[in-house]
DNA sequence: GTCTATAGCTAGATAGAC
DNA sequence: GTCTATCTAGCTATAGAC
């Protein structure tokens, strides 16, 4: 269907430039369809890249709730929150720039709708927080600050190793999505958790 | 000197904006000089970017330097590190903007002379750590992962933070550039020197 | 070193045929 | 639902006067 195409590549687009690095006629051009068309579809170019950020934030949720289905144990639901991020970058991989950009611009281009879902995500990842057994000093600590660890990280190492940027060139991780992913659930979970949870005691 | 004001008034633009949102007769309105003036000190739109992100990486770099000046022990070096990044947004509180989107397009308008700053900082980086009492899982452990710990959740927090919209919006750091800098300053130094550090045994 | 004036192009968007 | 054709506004960049 046209309509799911034009909002595949322009999600792509805007997330390697950026909404204003990317026209109406380069769209045109790799869609191989007329402008006209896509006005058809999307009253204008921010209502585009409005729905774009929107179906992101929605498969974003979506793979939350499907991760965390069934498990009780609060490391592994804290475990299960961060991957479902990683597993929407693995089928996504677009995703990463599409909210880089957006974090850029101070959300500029957010709505309260928009702004709703992720203060529910962080309301979400406070509660978590909470089953924890939280060293003292981090019970009643920001959420806010462990989600920007969680997303700041993630977006920032992905990026760093996806880039064609000879920086980490070396590494094992660099340019491919698999390791990368793979790598940071496990270091970041075991940072994170090992840094706010109280020492096992079995 | 006009060349400097130019100069100032485009890291503020590209970095609220991005690169290509910034046309240069919005430059010139904000100048309230002559857009020719503008070519007459930079070659085009492309070298005036590039200047403005080899300057914060100097910044960078100089506050580095400057914090580190003259201390031993390795957690305050390391430390002083991570304040210098907070000094550097202090002091130009647009580089986070600046750094995000140039991140967020995977460094698609670095050149090899950025990328090489960027290398030695991941390097510094490294000989601190290598200093520290570290764990023994964290021995030898990645330090681009390290700096995107450090990186991407200063940038991630502090965006969020600053950004205008009402998310974590009764928060006392909300819309405080001090109050963020300073909390992210000991809280991130603490998070991350108790996940990777032994135990304290004195 | 700063200006006026303008070239040459591309942007977002739409009217109307089919 | 997709096309052709086109409008207007804004863009980067430069030639040449002062």
């Amino acid at each position: 269907m046209t309509k799911e195409r034009i909002l595949n590549i322009a999600s792509e687009e805007f997330s390697k430039h950026g909404y204003s690095a990317v026209s109406m006629n380069s769209l045109v051009r790799r869609l191989e369809v007329n402008k006209a068309t896509i006005y058809y579809h999307y009253k204008d170019k921010k209502a585009l890249y409005h729905e774009v950020l929107k179906i992101s934030l929605s498969e974003s949720k979506a793979n939350r709730e499907k991760l965390l289905m069934g498990i009780t144990d609060p490391k592994k639901r804290f475990h299960a929150f961060l991957k479902s991020f990683l597993q929407t970058i693995k089928e996504k991989p677009y995703i990463v720039g599409l909210w880089m950009h957006e974090v850029a611009n101070f959300g500029s281009n957010m709505d309260e709708s928009l702004t709703l879902i992720v203060e529910e995500m962080v309301l979400f990842l406070k509660e978590l927080l909470d089953e924890l057994p939280l060293k003292s000093e981090y019970k009643s600590c920001n959420p806010y600050m462990i989600f920007s660890i969680i997303h700041g990280t993630i977006d920032n190492f992905y990026a760093v190793q996806m880039s064609s940027l000879p920086i980490n060139a070396q590494s094992s991780l660099k340019l491919n999505v698999d390791n990368t992913l793979n790598f940071l659930d496990g270091f970041l979970t075991d940072f994170i958790l090992n840094a706010i949870c109280q020492k096992e005691s079995k």
